[in-house]
DNA sequence: AACACAAATGGACCGTAGTCCGCTAATCGT
DNA sequence: ACGATTAGCGGACTACGGTCCATTTGTGTT
């Protein structure tokens, strides 16, 4: 019983992708706090309503982008090559957690400010974390550790975020 | 050794004081989040420029405007009519704290948000916390409660801030 | 009272976020 | 292959925060 999905255009997709690979660039470049969105519609060839058509608003790109970036961490320190991901002993897989984590915020850091709206504060932060602390739980349950794990794992995660 | 104070003019004074009320008005109004500083300073009969001479920015009038009423509002409770004011017994006086408190945070909600400058969240939060905690305890001396009265500040302030 | 001078003013001006709507071209039914 | 339909496009336009500077005005001095 398929519905009838109606499909996004294809150049529509096209777009998006382009425009998250402008912004990605862009932000790197100059940093999330002073790229425009001008800068960004015009670097990715496309209009400023476009922009916002996909997006919403400034925020809205930013927590793209944001997502994007957590989507390929995530995917590293599950999936991908030792010592992050699977294959490495658990403590220098946690090692290489920390400090390939303290990049991420480093680097993460003014996109987060950008991606704020009014006054909250914290949003994404509930669902990320719980990512990590699961990560954290499972690669400590290889080394042995003898007391409780979830809070060895808040306690380490604490440190960091 | 008196310095050889410079006196700010006389008219800028006036213009400071006239942009405060006029920006009160307005954010009673409309709410702080939808006023605009051109509205204010048309309103004020002054030009933009004045305004931000004055404030600096949005952010530094709104906090001007939330400094006023909080000075308000201490006003009241240290010294204003019963039983906010001295002369209740304790535990009215109390109970009238935190109603009144709880209009307050009600009221100044918006204009906390608009307040906010980037990432912080809180900032002025400390030495007006003080002065709530100071006021509560010291009405807390007169109830004849046996425990730790500072905690028991905390706790009830902490229900409320 | 007249002057000199800094303080203060105001509004034209700028850059940016976000909206709007007439036009273009991707998609689908035939 | 060819319209008909309409999602999607783009850029002119608006609104707002903030800056700048030529001009005005208050103030202390002579």
């Amino acid at each position: 019983m398929l519905e009838p999905v109606r499909h996004e255009r294809a150049d529509a997709t096209r777009n998006r992708a382009t425009i998250l690979e402008a912004a990605e660039r862009l932000v790197g470049e100059q940093g999330a706090q002073t790229v425009t969105m001008d800068q960004i519609a015009c670097a990715a060839g496309v209009g400023k309503g476009t922009l916002f058509r996909h997006f919403g608003d400034r925020c809205g790109l930013m927590r793209a982008l944001l997502d994007e970036r957590e989507r390929a961490f995530q995917e590293d320190f599950i999936r991908g090559p030792a010592p992050l991901g699977p294959g490495a002993p658990p403590r220098e897989r946690l090692v290489a957690f920390g400090e390939r984590m303290l990049e991420h915020i480093e680097i993460q850091g003014d996109l987060l400010v950008a991606a704020e709206n009014g006054a909250p504060g914290e949003r994404l932060r509930h669902s990320v974390y719980a990512a990590y602390r699961a990560h954290v739980t499972a690669v400590l349950q290889g080394t042995g550790y003898a007391g409780d794990i979830g809070y060895l794992a808040d306690v380490l995660l604490g440190a960091l975020v």
